[in-house]
DNA sequence: TGGGTGCATGGGG
DNA sequence: TCCCCATGCACCC
């Protein structure tokens, strides 16, 4: 057995107290550290994280950190990071080249925190990976240094230090002005998103020297624009670029943690919404601007992403984007909406199994292979976490998708049947976070209902009363539960087949059928185009029409002179009164 | 007996 | 005709 030597290059030492374990090997196991490099890795990775992204010209910064800085190999820029610890001086210093969009930055910074990279110490050391692993309560701040070098002072950086120290990034960010704010030019935008986009394709970087830089080019090359809608709805991805980073791997020790986000993050791509388009996957809010546009968004790329179904298709509106990105203030620009569904009774139900879309379970949550599932977490928006069982049963050769325990969150959230709960992802990271929007129309809320509009009226009636009902008011059991209990099999088998959802109408035309045959009576009036024929019955003078009557402008009752009742419609065409076809008022009558 | 669980059924796309 | 999925329902505890 030959001597050990440390496996930092800057040590390379061969006398330690103790050997300690550091970096996870590409080859398996673990690099060798002495105990003093091995207790930096240690500390490394067990506090939390200060990330300062400066420019090259505040490379003076530097000197303050006093850690191995990590090399992000394949990427044109440095990475420096300190550990932030309560017995050290918080801050780093560090360069990187390119840097200018604060969503890409956002979301590098982001996928530092949230997952693990594998970081190259620089040097010669073609083994030497670093694992974040994942460090949770990292709190990145980016801090712009100007071109002007001046205007990031060691003194600025100081402050905004001492704002980090308190673990207050927000703080920190806002002292930051606006003449500060960086990423104002568009010089590097493409290298940055591409840098971002390695970052967010993969949680775990697998560093590869020999790579020549020029791949990385290529890649910029290809990226999109940024825009609004790229930093906040598209994942940082693109199936033209060439991504996933090729660099990237699913690391054994870590698969387990996240095996189905790597899947996903090395493929995603959001396409920009797509046009409202008459046909309906989109829908606009009354009297709202453009950024309240409801659009119909193909979601982020998932296992069978194409066969996912345009209904499922997230509808979200900018706006609530960006006040969903406000849930995450250092994480925003990259929920990405991945579907969307509307409860339905069942969901809402007590039961609390929330039947998810075969598609959107196959394509955004893990794969499972055994029926009773997973846990899986999910974040509503508010950020409390969710443990919900993702599972599935077998179902025709098929199978059928449920979260399960779904009903303290619902509840928490305050939707019902009808109601659309949405699921998103933020990423880097993969985090899924649940949301909810309020039906905003009867139609959605009726849809969901559909149970409960079963034969609950008796023949004859003209009662609508069922589609008022909401079923899940009154803990999901259906009004038409009780009523199927008291049915013979033959009649509930009747009653299921009358939930047909296209014998169904919006609940604000059944509303307008809510009403007497008197009422009814009043909104006749004859075809715009009729013609009369007056004809005497029972030596009474009426207006006969061939053509039927036509719903519309309420009609009025008058008495002729000689007492008799008639009833006038005023005509769309021409404005004039004109009485009703004698069939219609016998018919009513 | 009531609630939970897992599978079956069947309408509808 | 196939598949999805909302919901029914039998079984179990």
């Amino acid at each position: 057995m030959g001597s050990k030597n440390c496996m930092n290059e800057a040590c390379r030492g061969t006398t330690t107290s103790e050997w300690k374990k550091g970096w996870s090997l590409k080859s398996g196991g673990f690099a060798t550290l002495c105990y003093s490099c091995g207790t930096s890795v240690e500390v490394f990775s067990s506090h939390s994280l200060v990330a300062l992204l400066v420019m090259p010209s505040a490379s003076s910064a530097c000197s303050w950190f006093d850690m191995p800085y990590m090399w992000i190999s394949d990427l044109p820029m440095k990475i420096h990071f300190s550990v932030k610890h309560s017995t050290q001086r918080t801050l780093v210093g560090g360069n990187a080249e390119y840097v200018e969009s604060e969503s890409t930055v956002d979301a590098l910074l982001r996928d530092i925190c949230m997952n693990t990279w594998i970081l190259e110490i620089p040097g010669d050391t073609p083994n030497g990976t670093f694992a974040t692993n994942g460090i949770r309560d990292v709190r990145p701040v980016v801090v712009e240094n100007q071109i002007d070098g001046d205007k990031f002072s060691t003194e600025r950086l100081l402050q905004l230090t001492k704002a980090i120290g308190s673990n207050d990034v927000s703080s920190a960010l806002e002292q930051l002005k606006p003449e500060e704010s960086m990423f104002k030019t568009r010089q590097s935008s493409k290298r940055l998103l591409n840098l971002a986009q390695q970052c967010s394709s993969s949680a775990l970087f697998k560093t590869d020297n020999s790579r020549p830089k020029e791949g990385v080019k290529d890649i910029y090359e290809s990226l999109p624009q940024p825009s609004l809608n790229f930093s906040l709805t598209a994942p940082l991805g693109s199936p033209s670029s060439g991504l996933p980073f090729p660099g990237a791997i699913v690391e054994g020790s870590e698969q387990s943690k996240g095996s189905f986000q790597q899947g996903q993050r090395t493929r995603h791509v959001l396409p920009k919404p797509p046009k409202p388009s008459p046909t309906a996957l989109s829908e606009t809010n009354k009297g709202t601007g453009g950024s309240q546009t409801r659009v119909a968004r193909p979601p982020a790329e998932g296992r069978g992403r194409n066969q996912l179904l345009p209904r499922y298709w997230p509808k979200i509106t900018d706006q609530e984007l960006q006040q969903l990105s406000g849930e995450y203030p250092y994480l925003k620009s990259t929920i990405v909406p991945l579907f969307e569904k509307i409860l339905s009774a069942s969901d809402a139900g007590r039961i609390g199994r929330l039947v998810l879309p075969k598609a959107c379970a196959e394509a955004y949550f893990p794969p499972i292979n055994q029926s009773e599932g997973i846990p899986i977490r999910i974040q509503d928006i508010k950020g409390k976490e969710w443990t919900f069982q993702f599972r599935f049963w077998p179902n025709n050769n098929s199978r059928m998708y449920v979260l399960e325990g779904v009903t303290p969150c619902i509840q928490n959230m305050q939707v019902q049947a009808g109601d659309t709960v949405t699921f998103s992802r933020i990423d880097p990271g993969g985090q899924l976070v649940i949301g909810c929007r309020k039906a905003t129309n009867n139609t959605d809320v009726q849809e969901a209902q559909t149970p409960s509009i079963v034969n609950g009226d008796s023949p004859g009636e003209t009662s609508f009363s069922g589609v008022t009902d909401n079923p899940l008011s009154n803990g999901g059991r259906t009004s038409d539960d009780s009523l199927q209990r008291h049915m013979p099999i033959s009649e509930k088998k009747k009653a299921r087949n009358i939930k047909n959802k296209r014998l169904l109408m919006p609940s604000d035309d059944a509303m307008e059928l809510r009403i007497t045959w008197e009422e009814a009576q009043e909104l006749l009036r004859p075809s715009p185009t009729a013609e009369p024929n007056v004809v005497m019955v029972e030596d009474h003078e009426f207006e006969e029409f061939e053509e039927p009557p036509i719903f519309g402008k309420r009609t009025i009752f008058t008495s002729r002179p000689s007492g008799e009742q008639e009833q006038l419609a005023q005509c769309d065409s021409c404005s004039k009164w004109r009485r009703l076809p004698v069939h219609a008022l016998l018919s009513a009558k």
